[in-house]
DNA sequence: CGAATGACGAAATATGAAAAACGTCAGTCG
DNA sequence: CGACTGACGTTTTTCATATTTCGTCATTCG
């Protein structure tokens, strides 16, 4: 790759990011439905036209956003992995930051939440891969755990999966939502440590 | 009540009886929205008017008949909790055999889930009774396993709950369809052995 | 020459009137 | 007298049509 390429390509990325950015904004003010490309490309003064030399499709503009967000969202999971506590500890904050996360895009960025879950019913692979990548991070914190002492010898892999199934009721935006009505017996502290005292 | 009384109630809850086997069948080749009330009250040889001196609205006869169904769900539930085996395993078959139920009813009676889908949306009282009793129950079966010594001593209400929470992607009817495509690396069994392993 | 656009066909969505279904009630019939 | 019904007002659904939006492409412009 030369010079110029570089450039084109750079160029090119921030094309992509600048329509990206006008998208999330509209998107959360207005709804995904609600804001077509026309108001995207005027808000950037371009055409319609132009968007399509970056993205394929508005759809591949929701992909893109989807992406985008989760690779923030894998990013604060990696740091709280690396945090220099128990790999119990690690485990849990993880689960209770997720659920923070997604309380708070329910309460207070509802447009996003309905992105999300258009997202979800129709099992984007970006959210399975995210998925996956969450759990090969949980994974290496049960082999943490078990180099530790913390958790007995088991299969890490079969471990994370089984632990992020567990505490789905409390990650899973739709079961959140349903869930916020139902009498309750237990905080979401207290299903978190059912689940770590499965690994232990 | 005197015998007049008794003949009057007799009659009137073989009606709705008669009502729900129609609507059930109807519902179930048909589906819920498709089948009107007039359909129901020819199959049984009546008038649509008559419908509402049982039940106040077309919703209503839904409500009953997801009353019914969980109803024999519930007493399936029960049955396996009296078997005579340890605790452990009727908290396993009892899961097995909820997840078993659900993708029987989610491949071969599509119409039926459909209504489910429809009554766990909308939140439905009669569900939230229903997972209440079940849990009654499995907090009962803990407390037996506590007993027994199978168990560790614990809030059995709270372990219970948890226990459910933890196997709800194995019982949720919107969660497993979707957990279906889902490259996954345990089985049903493997789940339910890691929430067991908690309460142990 | 390639980035960008206006014009345009295809696809999706909003609109509104017609039809169907819901649910009520005065009145019939046994 | 009371179980039951036909007729009817109201609400919901359907469906054909108009409008918007999507996405493409030949053409323009720097």
């Amino acid at each position: 790759m030369d010079v110029q390429e570089q450039a084109l390509d750079a160029t090119r990325q921030d094309n992509t990011c600048r329509i990206l950015n006008a998208a999330e904004r509209l998107f959360k003010h207005y709804g995904y439905t609600k804001t077509n490309v026309a108001d995207i490309a005027r808000d950037l003064g371009m055409s319609p036209a132009n968007i399509y030399r970056f993205f394929s499709s508005k759809a591949d503009i929701h992909h893109a956003l989807a992406k985008r967000m989760l690779e923030e969202a894998y990013v604060a999971a990696a740091a709280n992995a690396q945090r220099p506590v128990s790999a119990t500890e690690r485990l849990r904050d993880h689960v209770l930051q997720q659920h923070r996360m997604t309380l708070e895009t329910m309460f207070s960025e509802k447009k996003v939440h309905e992105m999300v879950v258009v997202a979800m019913e129709q099992q984007w692979p970006v959210i399975q891969q995210h998925l996956e990548r969450i759990r090969l991070l949980l994974a290496d914190l049960v082999r943490q755990g078990i180099a530790a002492g913390e958790f007995r010898e088991q299969n890490a892999d079969l471990a994370a999966e089984c632990f992020m199934s567990s505490s789905v009721m409390l990650c899973h935006p739709q079961l959140i939502a349903d869930a916020l009505l139902e009498t309750r017996i237990g905080t979401p502290e207290d299903l978190v440590e059912f689940a770590l005292r499965a690994i232990r």
